[in-house]
DNA sequence: GTCTATACGATGATAGAC
DNA sequence: GTCTATCATCGTATAGAC
């Protein structure tokens, strides 16, 4: 991508997360730029494009990271919580493109809508596979995978609505939250008072 | 409200729902309601105070729901069911206010977004002080309590954005797993096997 | 690669007849 | 209470000069 290529998608996910897709201009984005609106069509086909190009790099680079850190393998309960601080870390940290993606998809056309939630079908089946996992080992209290899957993703998706860079905790605190609360909710019966986890998985920053 | 006023409000959350604020516009309402755009204007104001109606009402009948459902004192956890429940099954049963409500606060001018996100304040509230008491009692694992109650609503609030009323499972299901999970992630140790939660809490159908 | 100028359509909202 | 007609504005996108 060129420079100019970089900062226009920039200034978009800037401007699509402070003020919403729609409610954005393209007049908008090249005043962000310090160009005219009439150049942006030089480097993009139109504002789809641009939306298109951010959802997807955000939803590939959310499974890379997410085949990054279960590679290391172990346990279930090892796996399913490196799946929960893969997932929120990154809704954390890309907090921008990860707002967008999952507020914004109205903004696309059949075929792109398509294709992303056809990316995002995948990465859940990642999840559903680990809860099913569980499950079967007797680890997990046997439950509706598909509405699990849905409760911890959007649980730690929602996070990047609320998050605020500047605020009381930091990433990790917040994630270590999410990953406790998420695995006794799962988790079938009494957890062992102190459970070395960190002495088993690697750590694996973003 | 006459009958064209309430026409035009529930056709109004049909299209939000379906298209989203900024892509619905005025004469789309007015030919779901069979007259044209300008007569729209003889019950409205504009277009914001339909959004602002909405999401109003929405608001308010949440907190009266909730009110109600916490009506016969318990114990906290108890309490904390009947909250959760109260708060998931008014989200599925109104799926399209709900959805609407949660999404579309971008479509509010500053006054009116003010208005709202209070409302909502002082209902986050009331989950933030069950959480506290839980804690407090023992009964919850000590844990930050705000981020406690934005897991727990954007949890269930997202049921919004999945649930399919001609779904697989009945809204009844859904709320079940939703509040064994989160009370599951809240409790500090081991659940008695059987709890009577049944006999302990009324029912309290929507 | 960026500019000015412009085509073209859609939108929210208003005026005034019936 | 609904209509027709219209305004003013802003949107995306394109054409062609530099």
């Amino acid at each position: 991508m060129t420079h100019m290529k970089e900062t226009i998608k920039s200034v978009a996910i800037d401007l699509f997360f402070s003020k919403g897709y729609f409610a954005t201009s393209i007049s908008d984005i090249a005043g962000g730029c310090g160009i005219r609106k009439a150049s942006i069509y030089h480097h993009f086909p139109g504002k789809e494009d641009l939306l298109f190009g951010i959802m997807h790099s955000t939803m590939t680079d959310l499974m890379d990271e997410l085949k990054k850190n279960l590679s290391n393998e172990g346990d279930v309960e090892c796996r399913m919580r490196a799946a929960v601080r893969s997932h929120v870390t990154f809704h954390l940290k890309r907090q921008k493109e990860t707002f967008i993606a999952s507020s914004e998809l109205r903004g696309l056309s059949k075929e792109n809508f398509a294709e992303i939630v056809g990316l995002r079908d995948v990465y859940e089946r990642s999840f559903q596979e680990l809860i099913e996992a569980g499950i079967s080992q007797g680890l997990f209290a046997p439950n509706d995978v598909k509405i699990l899957s849905y409760a911890i993703l959007t649980l730690c998706t929602a996070g990047a609505t609320w998050y605020k860079p500047d605020g009381r905790l930091t990433v990790d605190g917040i994630v270590e939250i999410y990953e406790n609360f998420i695995l006794n909710g799962l988790i079938n019966g009494p957890l062992p008072t102190s459970r070395p986890a960190e002495l088993v998985c690697d750590p694996y920053p973003l």
